[in-house]
DNA sequence: ATAGCTGCAAATGCTTTGCAAGGCC
DNA sequence: GGCCTTGCAAAGCATTTGCAGCTAT
């Protein structure tokens, strides 16, 4: 759970990308700690904040990149923005709808049974489970 | 399952609403037959191919009129567009990630166990379950 | 050298808003 | 009459795209 220069420039090369300055700031930012959930706006604040001139523009073309090549998933929880986890395993989350904060369930947290019989000639791509949650009133 | 107009009048009047007639016309589109699932594009069209003349500003007003009155909800699946779905009891969906088609999964065909502890301080607002299904390649 | 990347600015697509004119009670 | 609605056009926002210049190999 820990990622070192080296072991990104391989993470990065592995997806047939080149390890550019900001391909790699990015990817420090993702990947060297643990899971993330981040929205594209929050990268590139973050990147900022850290030393990293990397345009919007970029941000977003890596985060495509990024999870055409398998190391991000797009999570949809929210009609006004995108997130995306570096969790890329099955998996469910937590959305806290006042904050926009994401949290994994993990999947054997929690089981989604009897899924009832497909739309015809469809096979399932993936089941998302969101459980949505707001500040406890009591 | 089947609304008249005088129901259709009194489930607007209900909701505090004017029986307007774009508002009628809408409430006619979305619930006086069964269950529907609509993007705000979609119901536009379909208001114009009805005859009726109702601006896209006025589409959104009572999308989200509805919604506040609690006769429509909206679904989050895509991050392009809105959905919105008259079927307002807890239940679940498949999407079809290709044509962008919903389809309505009843809560008690489809069982959620085993929720985690929720985060600090939070109380579950709603459980959503997307099926993502896409054409079968076989 | 050259194919891939980056950044800017412009464009896009969905949705929202301001405001004047019109419709419902 | 007064307030709610509508519709238009403009504005807003997140995201995408075109393209010239830069960079990794």
């Amino acid at each position: 759970m820990h990622l070192n220069s080296e072991d990104l420039r391989h993470k990065i090369k592995t997806a047939n990308l080149r390890p550019t300055q900001q391909r790699l700031a990015l990817a420090d930012l993702l990947f060297a700690q643990g899971n993330r959930h981040v929205t594209a706006e929050r990268l590139h604040n973050e990147a900022m904040s850290s030393g990293v001139t990397v345009s919007l523009a970029t941000i977003y073309n890596n985060l495509h990149q990024f999870t055409a090549a398998g190391l991000l998933r797009e999570v949809v929880v929210d009609s006004s923005r995108s997130y995306f986890d570096t969790n890329v395993d099955p998996h469910h989350h937590f959305f806290h709808e006042k904050t926009g904060e994401l949290e994994d369930i993990p999947r054997n947290e929690l089981s989604v049974d009897n899924i009832p019989t497909l739309p015809e000639g469809t096979e399932i791509s993936s089941v998302d489970v969101i459980v949505r949650v707001t500040a406890r009133r009591d």
